[in-house]
DNA sequence: GATGAAATCCGAGTCAC
DNA sequence: GTGACTCGGATTTCATC
């Protein structure tokens, strides 16, 4: 409950964020632990909350969504109420991986991940200039993926 | 080779997908063929590096890091050089998640997890405005993670 | 209250078909 | 592609500190 991470937790933690798959005994050697308390701490960083999910990563170009766009988008007005709608339709739209409301000259940024530009021109007419209150968009296209989605350092 | 996938590997994938520590035993469940079946399967999608990772996804708020900045970047030069110094110096940032190259009105987007402002603010003056060739930026502190790397969809 | 050793159980990985 | 078999790891128990 008190939730303080100790060294080795922070160690299995770091340990699995960059890979799920390493069985409780490798995981065990690596922050050097018997096995068994290293499950039982594990047990404890899913039970608590500090691990939500495991996640295999998918390489994008191969199943077709090679083409990654940032979009920033303004809404006609900021109300409460406006937010929400807009809020609650874009959590409908699965090609959306981010959606984040900013401080700044956009209301919203979103990351969307199509198979090319046709595609992304084709959902832009159709899905998002549909969107609830939008009044204006920004299509940044993604020339580039320096980085994406790096692991957390803490 | 041909790196076709079937109705069972895009199931595989997406279920890996949602839940990277499903067993083999409960993936075959799951897609409906027998465990050694879903075992050569998925050893394959991993080989052919449909799968290129199995991550633990940490929460953020719990690891100090609760906040959540994107950075527009725009270089004072648009040579090759210049980008390439750019991005090199950026990929030893830890703290930066996501770095894309776009096209329009800035060169690159960051992405960047911190404790606060406060820590912002500091790697703002002392890392960012620090980065080889940049004439500007431009900070959007996210006030609402509405969805955050969600699950792609294919 | 947490640990590690041991004991059991179950899935991973391999083989023959 | 399936079913069976073996080995090793996951998970629990328990004594110990």
């Amino acid at each position: 409950m008190t939730a303080v991470l100790d060294r080795i937790d922070l160690k299995i933690l770091r340990h699995l964020q960059k890979d799920g798959r390493l069985t409780n005994a490798e995981l065990a050697q690596l922050v050097d632990v018997s096995p068994a308390t290293c499950h039982r701490r594990t047990q404890r960083l899913f039970d608590e909350g500090f691990i939500t999910n495991v996640r295999a990563i998918v390489a994008p170009q191969l199943v077709n969504r090679g083409a990654l766009v940032i979009v920033g988008v303004v809404l006609d007005r900021s109300t409460p109420e406006s937010f929400r709608e807009f809020e609650e339709a874009i959590r409908k739209l699965k090609f959306v991986l981010d959606c984040h409301l900013v401080a700044g000259d956009f209301d919203y940024f979103l990351k969307i991940r199509v198979g090319d530009m046709a595609d992304f021109n084709h959902i832009h007419g159709t899905k998002l200039i549909a969107l609830p209150g939008v009044r204006q968009t920004r299509t940044f296209f993604v020339m580039k993926e320096v980085v994406d989605n790096a692991p957390l350092e803490f």
